[in-house]
DNA sequence: CTCCCTAAATAAACACTGTTAGGTAACTGA
DNA sequence: TCAGTTACCTAACAGTGTTTATTTAGGGAG
């Protein structure tokens, strides 16, 4: 409410342009999401989302309740993709032991893909992954209404239980089996995102080393694809 | 320089008493550890400390030059904790699998029983981590003034070393192998701090089972041990 | 015992964060 | 053309880490 009536060439006030909220709710979370990968999870602001975009802070609150919303949607969007490389993973082998050993390397590179979304997702406490639905995938409630993240860790858990039933692990318990393995998934992703600077032997290699490891735990002695699964270790 | 002087009435001015810096050092240290346990690492703010501690904000920037340097005390003494826990893990065993297995079960019973004090060394981004020099490990500087961190490592490599000196490893890269361990302990135990409402079977189950993996995919196949070392699985 | 000087503590402000309230104006349908 | 809806803006809130200038406590020297 200054001097300035409606001269138009004093660089004041930005004329507004209005968009549909769809369109809108689209470029920030594509804003939010580019500046996860660029600057990295903890320094994206509301501010910046917002600049970005070309829109005041305030705006953005216009189509998301929080800032944990927005981080919502892209947790969804990155467990849609992880579901969707698991089953192309599935979709593409009929043996189960190598069904298996497709789906985790399909986990494993999707999380090396996506450092910050797999930071966020697995890493950061508040985290949108418990509403995402994968914290609890195995209550009730949470399978009524199952989220990208619970049919994900399904996924992986399915392929686990058909190896158990071909009768090739040396446990029953498939569940652990099934923990053991995310775990084991998990430590190397995490630890290459964490500690990028750790001077890592080849990542390559790691992965498949691991893989191994896992293998060798969930098969009995006799099995015999033992050797044919440990690639060249 | 309001109305009142010195009254002692007025419950305005709390008069200042006057601490060595290696007390007051202590007390937000202990202050900053003691909120990362009962609030989470995030909820720890610079104001909170000094509240507990009983002194201003600012003040704390007379003994640390940073909010950052008092988390890397804190890390300091989380690594000095899990060296300790190792050494006496391996000073307690002689035979290099079980003293493997040892060193093993203290890193990952040290991290679940710090779980806050854990995830800020090993799962922020920032993270001290680096300064604290367990990311490079490898490297002449930080061989020159090694620190608890990378000590620490440095413990498990030997361990798997000597393992692998015996002859019952089937991969002679021991540092493949030393990364897939550290790997492997490291996936548990960020899974169960980060995903405690997740339906897990028993935690200590779990551990040995994961343990178990490890072993059997460092060991070849006919190392004599395997059994023994393959508890209950 | 007094003085004084170092430095531990303070108050006040900076720039930043997420979030909210209320006003303005752009588009939509009549 | 004229409402009505609502996307957007401005301004402010309380909180964050950090810096500056100022006060004052407490120990050493005279």
């Amino acid at each position: 409410m200054k001097t300035q009536g409606k001269q138009g060439a004093v660089p004041s006030k930005p004329r507004r342009k209005r968009l549909s909220p769809e369109e809108r709710r689209g470029q920030i979370v594509a804003a939010a999401r580019s500046l996860f990968a660029a600057e990295g999870t903890d320094n994206v602001s509301m501010r910046k989302i917002a600049k970005r975009v070309g829109i005041t802070q305030a705006a953005i609150y216009q189509h998301f309740e929080n800032k944990e919303a927005i981080f919502f949607v892209i947790i969804e969007g990155f467990f849609a993709e992880l579901l969707a490389a698991l089953e192309t993973a599935i979709a593409e082998e009929t043996e189960p032991l190598l069904r298996l050993r497709r789906s985790m390397r399909a986990y494993i590179e999707h999380g090396l893909s996506r450092p910050e979304e797999y930071r966020l997702v697995f890493m950061t406490p508040m985290s949108g992954l418990a509403r995402a639905g994968l914290a609890v995938p195995r209550t009730d409630e949470a399978r009524n209404t199952p989220s990208k993240g619970s049919l994900s860790f399904d996924v992986l858990d399915r392929a686990v239980r058909d190896v158990a039933l071909a009768g090739r692990t040396r446990y029953a318990d498939t569940d652990l089996l099934a923990e053991a393995a995310w775990a084991a998934m998990h430590g190397i992703v995490s630890l290459l995102i964490t500690h990028d600077q750790f001077p890592w032997t080849d990542r390559e290699r790691i992965v498949e080393f691991q893989l191994d490891l896992v293998f060798r735990g969930l098969l009995h002695d006799k099995c015999p694809m033992r050797q044919a699964l440990a690639g060249t270790f």
